[in-house]
Order: structure tokens, then C-alpha cells, then sequence
DNA sequence: GGCAATTGGCACCAAATGGGTGCTAATTGG
DNA sequence: CCAATTAGCACCCATTTGGTGCCAATTGCC
């Protein structure tokens, strides 16, 4: 399915919020306040995030999370990454990890499997080429986000941002 | 997850090897000789885009399948969303049937509904401006794929069956 | 020190989704 | 009549997803 799951979703909400908190420490449970949502899944997704890099935190009484780098420097597909795995399109594009586990046996005469890569790297340009901040900027129409994506094009994720 | 199910892969293998196979009557036997596929799932998958009025069908001993349109004027968007249906990033913008069935709770104040949706627009601009012949001319980079998208940037699907 | 608030880690469960199969009817050329 | 083919629908099993339980570790504050 093209859909994003809830965990990532729930994870968006909490780096938004984050970087509408720059400068404090944020606990869960304030999130939890302000998005009525499951807390428990809420912190599920930013212990990921915190494994991936994307926030930082820090336990105790006083303890919570904030951004690691600031609302420029973080891009969706870095957050799609590490919330639900890179977005592959189709099933033998992982090359993640499981790629041993019995490939398809369609691969050695399958005509889509070439396509469908290009394909998939224009979904990671315009999944690198949005940040937190530009999400969270209204402005943007979806022809902006092409444009933008198409112009720096760069490496097929495992990089940082380009903006 | 951002990913396409297998019968839309054997779907889009199918048609493709129809569009290779233009002015024939073209059996689901013939399709499963040629890639190594369960013969079942890929029927599975013509039926639905026969109800679709992608392909369209003759029954009897001679029957089979052929596109109901040139390859050029079938997009990749047409086609995932008659098999899995239309890609919607969230799981609130739906909008197709499934929408009565308890909305999501967070709405009224999500902050990434409405920037999730411009971005869901710009991955449908990629997918209707992605056509069967497109996808068959490997010369076509990611950059075109997205400078293609760009132009035309068409209505934000809904215009078709879909039904 | 002790307590409460907080993150970290792991296992587990229930529902939804996805991949695949069985079976049978309807159509049609020979 | 027969064989090949599409059409329809129900069903099963594995995987994924959404969500919870439980407890350990850390840390500010009294
Ligand atoms: S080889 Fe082709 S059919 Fe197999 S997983 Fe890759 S794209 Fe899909
Ligand atoms: S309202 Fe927000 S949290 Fe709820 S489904 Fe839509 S995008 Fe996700």
C-alpha cells in the first residue's frame, strides 16, 4: 500500500512539535497533551527517532526530547527511514537488509524492476528535498515541491539534506 | 508502508507484455509462460483491471486480454489505483469510500494533514504522468520523470472511473 | 537517601492487510 | 459436446501494523 503507517505519522506530529519548541526539552507527555493520541505509541516512535539521529534526548525527572539538527537539516525520507524503513516501491528494491532472504523469481526477465528504480528515486528526490520546515511551511504548492526536488536531485537517500 | 503489492507488479508486467503485444488476443496462459508468476494471482489482477476499463476481455476458447487504450494513454496512477487503490500517504485522506468508518481523532488539529497532502499531490503528478510507454523507455531519468510531472501537473486524480 | 518523572528495551497480543488457492459458473471457438 | 478461457466469490495462512504490559535505568528535587 502508498500509505504512510500511523508510527510515522505519530513521529511527524512530535518533530513538528519539537520544532515548534527549539530551545526546551520536551517530554512525551506534553505532546501527548497537546494531539490526543496513543502516548505509548507516541514514545515508541521517538525512541526510534532517537536511534536514528534525528532527535536527541534525555532521561530523568526534567528529561524529554528535542531536534538534533534544526527544522532545515531534517529531511521526510530520513524520518520515513527510520520510522518504517526506506520507501522501495516494490519488493525487491530493499538491498536494506533482507535481500537474502529468497529473491523474486521474477528478477532475472522482470520489466518493471529498471522502471519502477527510476520511478522510485523521484518519490526519494521529493522525499529528500522536503524538510521539517518546509513541511511546516503552507505556501508551498506541489509544483514547488517537484521543482525543488528536481533541481538538486541528489544522492538516492542515505545522504543529507540539500537545502 | 511505501510499497506496491505484488499484484500490482504482475498487473503492470501484464500489461506491459500486452503492449508488446498490440492487435493480439493475449491468454493469461501466455503471460504465466513467459515470467515465472502464479498464473491465479495474475488472472486476479486482469480481472480487476478489466472492471477497470484498462484492459478489456473476450471469454471462449480464443479469449484473452488486450489494452482498452494505447500505451500512452494508460498512466501509472490508473493502474495502482485500480489495484490497490489510489495511493493516499494518510490514512484520513481517503476520500474514496472508507472515510465513514471513525475518523481519525487527531483531525481537528493535525498539523501534517494539509502538508501531507500537497506531497501526496506531488507523488500523484509523478504517478499520471507516468504512462505504460514511459515506463517501457528506459532513456527517461528520474529528472525527467520529474520535469515530465511538472509540467502538465493534471488534476490531483479523481477525474477517472476510480469506481 | 528516597521519590517521582522520565526515557529505554523487550515481549506480547489483536486486528488489518497481503499473497495465494479452491471451486464453480459463464462464454465461445472448433 | 468439448476444451479453453474469463468471471466471481469465498477462503486460508503469513506478514504487517497498531497498540499494550512490564520493568529497568536515569535524573532532578525534596
Ligand atoms: S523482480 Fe519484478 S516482480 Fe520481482 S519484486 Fe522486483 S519488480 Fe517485483
Ligand atoms: S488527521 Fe493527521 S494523524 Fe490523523 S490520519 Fe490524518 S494525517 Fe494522520
Amino acid at each position: 500500500m502508498l500509505q504512510l503507517t500511523k508510527r510515522t505519522e505519530y513521529g511527524l506530529i512530535a518533530l513538528l512539535h519539537l520544532a515548534n519548541s527549539e530551545g526546551r526539552v520536551v517530554p512525551v507527555r506534553e505532546i501527548g497533551e497537546r494531539f490526543p493520541l496513543p502516548k505509548r505509541v507516541l514514545a515508541e516512535s521517538l525512541k526510534d527517532l532517537g536511534r536514528a539521529g534525528i532527535v536527541e534526548s534525555q532521561r530523568g525527572a526534567a528529561g524529554g526530547y528535542w531536534l538534533a539538527r534544526g527544522a532545515g537539516q531534517i529531511t521526510l525520507g530520513e524520518v520515513i527511514s527510520a520510522l518504517e524503513g526506506a520507501p522501495t516501491l516494490t519488493s525487491c528494491q530493499d538491498l536494506g537488509a533482507s535481500n537474502a532472504r529468497g529473491q523474486c523469481e521474477v528478477q532475472p526477465v522482470c520489466p518493471i524492476r529498471s522502471p519502477l528504480t527510476r520511478l522510485r528515486q523521484g518519490i526519494w528526490a521529493l522525499l529528500e528535498g522536503t524538510t521539517l520546515r518546509s513541511l511546516a511551511n503552507p505556501s508551498l504548492t506541489p509544483a514547488d515541491l517537484l521543482a525543488a526536488a528536481g533541481s538538486p536531485l541528489s544522492s538516492p537517500l542515505g545522504d543529507q539534506p540539500a537545502a
